[in-house]
DNA sequence: TTTTATTAATTGAACGTTCAATTAGTTTCT
DNA sequence: AGAAACTAATTGAACGTTCAATTAATAAAA
């Protein structure tokens, strides 16, 4: 069986595996096995690649992370576009598919959670938690003064943010992320038509 | 050490020392043993008060829900008071000194972490969600059209689970807490004085 | 072209630890 | 005495890690 160059097809493949395991289980009841279960692997291969469980959850979220870094990287630098649209983008990213499914959201709970204990987890959580601020401040200053702008852009995040959980913790998530998306839309427009 | 009629001291001893527990290790590192130790008993005492770990920490859960809702009680019932006053008293609740704590905190998270599976706890969840929305909305109407009042009541539910949160796992969460209850007050009388 | 050596990939059983729950026994109050 | 409150020790299951063994691929040598 063993073929050369497996290595990043194992370590995606076993990243894959535990964001199916957490989907299912939670990150709670994930084991090295439940995880290599669903990879078709050996318990083993994980310390091996990984260092150990941590390693691989701590891949895992970084790979959340890149995810919705690259979400916004692949339509921004498309074509250009004007501080309205871009703003709209931004929000369009944090409510992608991927996003909104299950996995992603149980392991971004649990990040966050562990993330009060982790100073690793925490400093990847501040990183991605400005980025959110900085990409809307620099759209937001190209439109309003810039103390509307830092205000603005304060309160676009947070309510992303908010939306997003208010909706992963909610019944019926599809219908309610749909919505949640048009309110964050409409809020930007709000803050830019109060020029009036 | 007996006494009789220990059971209610003890069932809030136990609560209190789970928040500090989870508060110091984490819901993931906090055993009865923790548990136990930092209430000056003994774990077998948890199984005979909450029949086991699970039945402590949901009161713990019940308990933290309860402080929210009696937070918003005390105030409001206490004058008459107008719409908009109500509202802030509203986002008051929502940032007291309790809910600004580690142990809130990190149970807060752990809670929606656990609601994910938790039938029991999802159910709690959605209705302190929905509470929150209610509370908003009922003021709202006074001041704003129904359509209006309803986006208005959605955009600040959000924007206050929102800011929570990303104080809650900032790196200074005193500072950020004290500012962003002051930008969701804000959000509350730009969307009063948008009927110009 | 075989043969031999070496490396990469992978397995899975054994081990030690952790932890919740249980149980039997002790103390105090009525 | 008997009920209530509580302790401390024990049990057994679950889990992550380790590691010796195995298999396959590649490289080197004959």
């Amino acid at each position: 069986m063993p073929k050369v160059g497996m290595k990043p097809v194992r370590k995606q493949q076993l990243i894959d595996a535990t964001l199916e395991s957490i989907g299912e289980f939670g990150l709670q009841s994930t084991t090295i096995v439940t995880i290599s279960r669903i990879a078709g692997l050996s318990s083993g291969i994980i310390s091996h690649y990984f260092g150990g469980k941590q390693g691989l959850i701590e891949a895992t979220i970084m790979h959340l992370l890149e995810q919705l870094r690259l979400a916004l990287l692949a339509q921004i630098s498309a074509k250009p576009i004007d501080a309205n649209e871009r703003l709209k983008i931004i929000i369009a990213a944090n409510f992608t598919p991927f996003q909104r499914s299950t996995p992603a959201i149980k392991t971004w709970l649990s990040f966050w959670t562990e993330s009060m204990h982790d100073p690793k987890l925490r400093r990847l959580q501040n990183i991605n938690s400005k980025r959110l601020y900085s990409n809307l401040l620099f759209s937001f200053r190209q439109l309003l003064a810039d103390d509307a702008a830092q205000v603005a852009a304060k309160q676009t995040a947070a309510m992303i943010d908010g939306f997003w959980l208010r909706c992963a913790l909610s019944t019926k998530p599809e219908a309610e992320f749909k919505q949640a998306e048009q309110l964050c839309k409409s809020f930007i427009d709000e803050q830019i038509n109060s020029l009036n």
